[in-house]
DNA sequence: AAGTGGTCTAGACCACTGG
DNA sequence: CAGTGGTCTAGACCACTTA
């Protein structure tokens, strides 16, 4: 006769079930919580292999695909790594709490509200002395120039803006103005090359001089600068820019989340 | 005769197959690529039903798994969200690229090399004043505040540290020294609050005389200001923090990584 | 009540890894 | 080469939504 599978508890997985509503925990889950127990217990130890599916099906009287949805959920939560031919091993012993500051795109990053523009850009191509170069943390070669004022109309400026971008991957000269801010999408769209990866450092200094008499403030004054280094997929540098803004003027804010706790 | 599903190709998808080597794209992620095509044309538009699982299977002639296993794909993509009984719907009519920056835990949030330590720390429990309440951006009921140095062995003091933690949630003073720096993980663990939430604002400012001296630093010199707002799961503040840094001895560095361009 | 997506089974072939 | 995980099929029952 053959079993036409009713949901029948036939596995080994823990159950909460009620006679009247039998609010099933599905088995999938059942055994997911019951592999992360064993492997938080250390019982397949990080670095070790787990059972393998076949193994899984017949220890707990599931289907492959019960399995496999199990194995998933502790894939994604990066306790175990996958490889066919090869086995499932733990990876951790247990799941670790992350936070994430995510941000919608790269126009993000620079904090700036709608409405503000550059201003005042000048753009010229250099090709950097190695003193200076080692002063930018960037390489000896040629580069797009910018620099320009961050504006928001009525106000006083918000800060100074100067960006050194790798020259063959620069937009001509007539789009530049006013489309700053969004360089990085800029070079995705137009270049094909995606920016996969920005470092940013925030330091306090005094206001440079020769930027005070530009943003109307006082040299020596507490600034905010941003400094972000932008990356291509293969870890190349593709540009760094450098935004200046006088303390009262400024305020860099971002918020973190908890991720994926246990799932 | 019962067809043993050889793989030939009864589906009606795209496929990259060479004579000699067959490389097969798997189906699923052929149908995946085939709706999300579909989507980015606005062909079933954002709001719109997506034909259901069972309308899938007849017009592309594969199994209910893989197109399952697609739409899975297109829902963890973000373009796409299933409701039992209620079908599929459009989201997205692309997917978006986003940019996180990623902690391993919040201790990482505090950017203190290993080996800081906090040092001549002073807590006692305070009711704040409306208008100090205000100031401070909290609200005027009982806090622990907890002030100290944030010491490298041998080096000049690397910043200031200012905490103001809901009372109820504090630890016991005992444990308070060296302890800091991980309230949030101490809150996680001992009290069963997880942390889900943490703002952050990242100033200039001229150093405060009162705390000059204690930094062994002029008054008034730049200095970089990180203040973080810890909230529960439910929205209501844990603690507060200002960590306030000479310029010259801090730098706020984060790494932002491009998630999922298009999977 | 009809139809949706969620769970589950039994079985198959495959590409890949390792000894 | 045997065994792993990856893909796929055909079918089933279920909880849920909508009308």
């Amino acid at each position: 006769m053959q079993s036409r599978h009713k949901n029948i508890n036939a596995s080994n997985l823990p159950m909460s079930e009620t006679k009247t509503a039998t609010v099933l925990t599905p088995r999938y889950l059942a055994l997911a919580e019951t592999l992360r127990a064993k492997i938080a217990d250390g019982d397949p130890h990080v670095g070790d292999l787990l059972p393998t599916e076949h193994m899984l099906c017949e220890t707990y009287s599931v289907s492959r695909h019960t399995v496999r949805e199990a194995l998933r959920l502790l894939a994604e939560a990066g306790l175990i790594a996958r490889r066919r031919g090869a086995g499932t091993v733990v990876l951790a012993q247990e799941v670790k709490t992350t936070y994430a500051h995510r941000l919608g795109g790269l126009d993000d990053l620079t904090q700036y509200k709608r409405g503000t523009q550059l201003k005042q850009v000048r753009a010229e191509f250099v090709t950097l002395k190695p003193e200076d170069a080692k002063r930018l943390g960037l390489e000896a070669r040629e580069y797009q120039h910018i620099t320009g004022l961050r504006m928001i109309p009525g106000e006083l400026p918000v800060g100074h803006t100067d960006i050194y971008m790798r020259a063959d991957l620069a937009p001509p000269a007539a789009q530049m103005v006013e489309r700053l801010g969004a360089i990085a999408d800029w070079m995705a769209e137009e270049r094909g090359v995606p920016t996969a990866r920005v470092d940013q450092a925030i330091i306090a200094m005094a206001l440079p001089a020769h930027l005070a008499e530009m943003l109307q403030a006082e040299a020596g004054i507490p600034a905010l600068q941003t400094q972000r280094t932008y990356f291509d997929p293969d870890g190349n540098l593709m540009s760094k820019s450098f935004n200046t803004h006088p303390a009262d003027r400024f305020t860099y804010e971002m918020t973190l989340n908890r991720e994926c706790g246990n799932c």
